[in-house]
RNA sequence: GUGGGUGUAGCUCAGUCGGUUAGAGCGCCAGAUUGUGGCUCUGGAGGUCGCCGGUUCGAUUCCGGUCAUCCACCCCA
């Protein structure tokens, strides 16, 4: 039997229902927002996620589906969504002509690691880019539409912030960081050790006690901000609390994507297990330059929608649509003449073997129609049609043209 | 990439201290006086016991490998 690889899912009933459902509302509120829906390839040349997502992140380094097409390219699958709307930003120009220009996309996005809850290899986004826009009431508008999604699906959560700095800032603490680190290397664990060349800011939240008791007094990225920086970082956090959003401040909060600047978010959930992230972004003001482009301020993030899947309460359904059967072989052709007509306005489920009004009644149950629409015998000697709403039972008999 | 758990009917799982026809519940199909669903009862269909190899007279059961899956580390949405 040939199966599906691993890490990657097929998506059908009941499930699907739970991921249209996300996408709907999720869209719908980008939409209220101002975002419209672009969408970009999910194969791109490598280069692309080298530069935007940084050679030093382990995405890049050792989670891409990568390789060398028939034209001699090296191209890979999309390991996430940013870069691939920042590259269709520039090449169409956008950057050039100006303005704001707010986009929303959704699709399969690729990483090569080893599957456990919430992580796949093909794994779904949802996710919202603003771009020309600096003012730090983006950020906090944009953490507003992620609230405004996860209340919609009812889904819990706790928000996470931190602002990682800028240009001016982040290095000259990146260096003290470095530093200070250095000095206390002997007591930190292998990983750590390894971290402090490749990702320092990590070291931060190391799982490890040893390694946490001599970081106590370790700087924190929050006590080397820049006056914007920080003034931005304030505006977001007073607007949050007056707005009554659950947000704590984790000052060891790093994104794993290189091209992130100042304001960085996670809503996390406690219910899914180790991956609690649902949904992650932040302010990226380099990363159009970065790509060739115009140096352009932008904002976005992503929601994890198989995470999210675990979690959402669908509505209620209700009742719909028409079943339609025989118990006569002879009146099929018109039954399903009227299916047709019916089909115009609702759903219909149509049954082409003939059955006992038991067992029709029972598929219709099953399929959870709204009428069960049959002609038996008498019905047939009638040109008529036998309905029964199954939710009232009420029951009549119609004139098989009425029907639709 | 590292560590641990699990693979027996469509689903959830039991079981065989190695030995004739491998079980349950749920689901499915059919009936329970002629044309009335969701409840109940009866009957039925459905399994190469993940795959390959080894040990053995004999393996679904023991051993090895492999694949898949789950959880955690790591990483991240």
């Amino acid at each position: 039997m040939i199966q599906a690889l691993r890490g990657m899912k097929d998506i059908l009933p009941p499930d699907n229902a739970r991921y249209e459902y996300i996408l709907r509302t999720a869209s719908a509120i980008a939409k209220r927002y101002g975002y419209t829906y672009v969408e970009t390839p999910l194969l791109e040349e490598t280069a692309l996620f080298k530069r935007s997502v940084g050679e030093s992140s382990d995405i890049v380094g050792k989670e891409m589906y990568q390789f060398i097409d028939k034209g001699g390219h090296d191209v890979c699958l999309r390991p996430e969504g940013t870069a691939g709307v920042v590259r269709m930003f520039i090449q169409n120009k956008l950057d050039k002509k100006g303005g704001l220009h707010r986009f929303f996309y959704h699709g399969p996005m690729f990483r090569y690691e080893r599957p456990q809850k919430g992580r796949l290899r093909q794994f779904h986004q949802f996710g919202c880019e603003s771009f020309g826009e600096a003012s730090v009431y983006e950020d906090f508008t944009i953490i507003m539409m992620v609230k405004d999604i996860f209340d919609a699906l009812g889904i819990g959560y706790e928000i996470l912030v931190n602002s990682l700095g800028c240009p001016e800032c982040m290095p000259r603490y990146r260096e003290e960081l470095v530093s200070y680190l250095q000095n206390i290397q002997e007591n930190l664990c292998d990983d750590c050790r390894r971290r402090i060349a490749t990702n320092p800011i990590r070291v931060l939240d190391c799982k490890n006690e040893t390694c946490q008791r001599h970081l106590a007094d370790a700087p924190l990225m929050s006590g080397h901000l820049c006056e914007t920086c920080q003034s931005d970082f304030t505006t977001l956090t007073r607007l949050l609390t007056a707005n009554r959003l659950p947000f704590r401040h984790d000052p060891k909060l790093v994104r794993g994507l290189d091209y992130y600047t100042r304001t960085a978010f996670e809503f996390v959930s406690s219910e899914i297990g180790a991956q609690s992230a649902i949904a992650g972004g932040g302010r990226y003001n380099r990363l159009v330059e970065f790509l060739g482009g115009k140096p352009t301020p932008a904002v976005g993030f992503a929601l994890g929608i198989e995470r999210i899947m675990e979690l959402v309460k669908m509505p209620e359904s209700a009742r719909e649509g028409y079943y339609l059967g025989v118990m006569e072989p002879s009146a099929l052709p018109a039954v399903l003449q009227a299916g047709h007509r019916l089909r115009q306005n609702h759903t219909v489920h149509t049954e082409y073997a003939k059955k006992s009004l038991k067992a029709h009644l029972k598929a219709a149950d099953r399929l959870g129609a709204r009428y069960c629409a049959v002609v038996g015998e008498e019905e047939l000697s009638q040109n008529a049609i036998w309905v029964k709403d199954m939710e009232t039972k009420e029951e009549r008999r119609l004139a098989l043209d009425a029907l639709g």
